[in-house]
This record gives C-alpha cells, sequence and structure tokens, in this order.
DNA sequence: AGCGACGAAATCGTATACGATCAGTCTCGC
DNA sequence: GCGAGACTGATCGTATACGATTTCGTCGCT
C-alpha cells in the first residue's frame, strides 16, 4: 500500500501513536475501502462495526461521518451506511476533480524534483511497463499511485495534496469495478508517464506541466466515457 | 448572507425538512464562523454549545468533527476546539487552493452562462464599483460572493463546487481580520471582474477563461503578500 | 520574589441505555 | 388469490454517566 498524505495531525514520528478509538475505526474502513474488501453497495452496520473493533457505537459514528464527508460513505437517517456508489455520473465528477488537483500538484512540485527523484519515478514506470505483458488492474494501480506519489512528495500545498488524497480514496472504491479498466488505456497511461518525465526533466513551464498532467487523468476519464458509449 | 451550494442531502424542496440535531449543530457554528461571530481562534466549549442549543455533547460532537474536517475548526484532544487560525502560510494555502478550483468552476460554467446571467453579475459589480466610495469589507466580500455565485449557478461538477463553498466558508473565518484588506485591491478587482465578463461574453476559450478566474483569485493573494512584505 | 510541585476544576473520550424510525413480514379481509 | 394494514425486528439518534487527561491556580520552598 501506498500513502502519501495521511491526515493525521501529527506528522511527527514520535513513535507513541496516541490515537483515539474513532481514529483507528476510521482507518479500519477507509482501509477496506481503498483496498476493496468493502465495495461500492457495501453495508455498514454501525453496532457490528463496534462489536468488530470492541468499542462502542459512538467512536464508530464519528469515524462513519468523517468518511461521509469525503464522500466515501453514505449515510441516511434511520436507514444505515453504505459505501457511496458509482454511477458514471459520479465517476465523472471525481475524474474531474482529480484531473484539477493532480494537474496543479504536479505543476507545484515540477520546480522541487531533483533528478534522482525522476529516475525513481522512471524506475516505477519501468515496473509498470514490464506489468503490461500479464495486466493485474489491482498492481498497477499500486503502482500508478506510487508513481504520482513520488512527484508530490514534496508538495508544497498540503491543502491540494490532501485532495489528491481524497481523490484516490474514492477511486480506491472503485478499483475492482468495470469502471476501473479499458482495453488499452494501460499502455497509453505509461506513454504519458514518460511523456510527462520527459517535460518535467526539460524544465518545461509549469503551465505546460499541469497541462500535460491533467490531460493525463482526463484521457482515462473519456476513454471510459467513449468505452462506455459503445 | 449568499450561499450557493448547500451540503445539504436532500436538494429537493419538499419543505418538512427533517434536519437532525448533529445538523442543527453544524448549521449552527458554520453560521457563526462565516458571519465572522466566531472569529479565528475562538474557543468552542462542547458542553457549553451543547447547552446553548439545547441537546447533548453527542451530536454537538459530529457537528465539530465533520467542520474539523473541513478544515474550519481545529480540535485537539482531551485540549478543546478552537476555530481554526490564519496564518499567512495557512492563508497561501487556501487561496491557492480557492484560484484552481474558482478557475475551474468559472471555465465549466462559462459555456452555460446565459446573456441574462452575464447582466446580472454585470450588475452586482456595479454596485461593487459604487460602494468602492465609502468602503465596508463586509458588504463588499458579500457581493463579491454574489458575483461569482451568478457565475457558478449551473456549476455541472457539484464536487468542485463544494470545495469552492468550503473555501470561501474558510476565508469567511478570516473576513474581519487584518488579512482581508489591502488597500487598492478592491477597485482592481471590480476591474478583473470586468474583464472576466468581457471574456465570457466574447465566448472565449474555456482555458483562457480559466487562465483569467484564476489570476483573479491569485491576484489577491499576491496582493497580500507584496503588502506584507513591505 | 521567583520557581517548582501539588491539587482541584474543567473538559474531553467513550460506554451504556433508551426512544424513534424504518424495512420486511405476517395476517386479515375482499 | 391479492392487496392493505398492523406488527416485529433491526438500526439509527440522542441523553446520561463516568473515567481519563489536561489546565490552571495555589502553596511551599529556595
Amino acid at each position: 500500500m501506498i500513502v502519501v498524505a495521511t491526515t493525521e495531525k501529527s506528522s511527527v514520528a514520535t513513535g507513541a501513536e496516541t490515537s483515539s478509538k474513532s481514529e483507528t475505526a476510521y482507518r479500519y474502513v477507509l482501509e477496506r475501502i481503498r483496498s476493496g474488501s468493502y465495495g461500492p453497495g457495501y453495508r455498514l452496520v454501525l453496532s457490528r462495526l463496534a462489536d468488530e473493533l470492541n468499542m462502542s457505537v459512538v467512536p464508530v459514528r464519528e469515524a462513519i461521518r468523517r468518511l461521509e464527508s469525503e464522500r466515501l460513505i453514505t449515510f441516511e437517517r434511520n436507514v444505515g451506511a453504505t459505501v457511496t456508489g458509482i454511477d458514471p455520473t459520479e465517476y465523472l465528477y471525481t475524474m474531474q476533480t482529480l484531473a484539477l488537483v493532480e494537474g496543479y500538484a504536479t505543476a507545484l512540485c515540477a520546480p522541487l524534483l531533483a533528478p534522482a527523484d525522476l529516475a525513481r519515478a522512471r524506475d516505477v514506470n519501468g515496473q509498470m511497463r514490464v506489468r503490461l505483458a500479464d495486466f493485474d488492474p489491482r498492481t498497477f494501480t499500486e503502482l500508478n499511485l506510487a508513481f504520482h506519489a513520488i512527484l508530490f512528495e514534496n508538495c508544497p500545498n498540503p491543502h491540494v495534496l490532501d485532495l489528491v488524497q481524497r481523490g484516490w480514496n474514492r477511486l480506491g472504491a472503485l478499483r475492482s469495478s468495470t469502471f476501473a479498466y479499458v482495453p488499452g488505456r494501460a499502455a497509453r497511461s505509461v506513454a504519458e508517464h514518460d511523456a510527462l518525465l520527459d517535460a518535467l526533466a526539460a524544465g518545461d513551464d509549469v503551465v505546460e506541466i499541469e497541462r500535460l498532467a491533467r490531460r493525463h487523468r482526463l484521457a482515462t476519464l473519456e476513454a471510459y466515457l467513449a468505452h462506455a458509449g459503445t
């Protein structure tokens, strides 16, 4: 699992992590959603979760509401909580927004990238290229996240980075669905990564970098839309 | 008060609004923060709020945590909740992010704007110009929000609109602070509005629209940075 | 007078309890 | 046989209670 920006408060690695129970519940459910164990539509029963985690419903409730505000959970009064579904419209909203924030984040980070960082990113992209042969959406997605995570490592704006992270979490929820895979998209994605790395290495204008990075994400969306249209 | 996008679930105006207590608490505190009654650093005591609203601490807690995830409240374990402060760095993060999402939202909405909408926006901008004489930051800010709210009325991506709304809420918290006002900025802001309206009326490319709208917000940030630098 | 340690008050974190609301089912009448 | 209404079980929403932690004032010591 690759994690770029945790939403935790203390970024200091003091060791003694005093996380509250609600924090524990939050991470527990988030990880399940990210990994796909809790797929779209999965029903979350507060009391059951509370039992599972050896805590009462109050902290669980808090965690669920937090996930709700990140659009990962849909919570209906007196009905229950389910992992948010993924109709095409929501997919479009999410991908558009992600394209926006990823593009900007890439541009913000571009001037801060050392050659060594670019080399690591190239290496990851190389691994992706190798995996094109025996394609597995899950590992491919992980590598894709790793690739962009390298570019965002020194992001000077944590708010933007947080939005990127939320978008990724949201996509994680629908990773294993039919939306995730469009034939031929993976190979083009690898090629676009190379183009982006070339532009970064050449020290291109940040406007151009942002355009490239945004289009990279939008291309996936458009590929899906075209695929769904046929 | 101008509200563009409520975060409510039911956008249907069925009339019978069955809002939970936690929802009530959320709106109560949010409105206080937006309006400036609860300024940066204001201390929120859960039990006191609960008394004020005739409810127990549990729903209040929920509301506070929700506001925390929107960066409006800072909540520290066993210490308490305070309205999030506004150091220059946070201001930069917020304004950068807002420039990003406002710019994109403007571009998304541009093709959907009718001449009548532009006329209304011009009217609001006219009111702003009039108020330049006897400048009042509070009403000026409200008019500014109204101006952009008109442009965003038919926004096709609610996620982006939500991010804009969150940014505005966050700025509301620091409206009455020294950060909000930089001499001469208001007049330039009105001029930029006109330029943006001209571009919209001319049917300019969405890329250009986005660039203009983004720069409009960034200009405020840069004016502040320059002002603070002296 | 300044500084450190102790104690009490305030506040948060969570458990438990109970009322409210909804979905599904079962029965009764047509 | 089929539909309407009531009932039951499940689940959520909130109140209350209590333990844990921090903060702040006070007292004693140097």
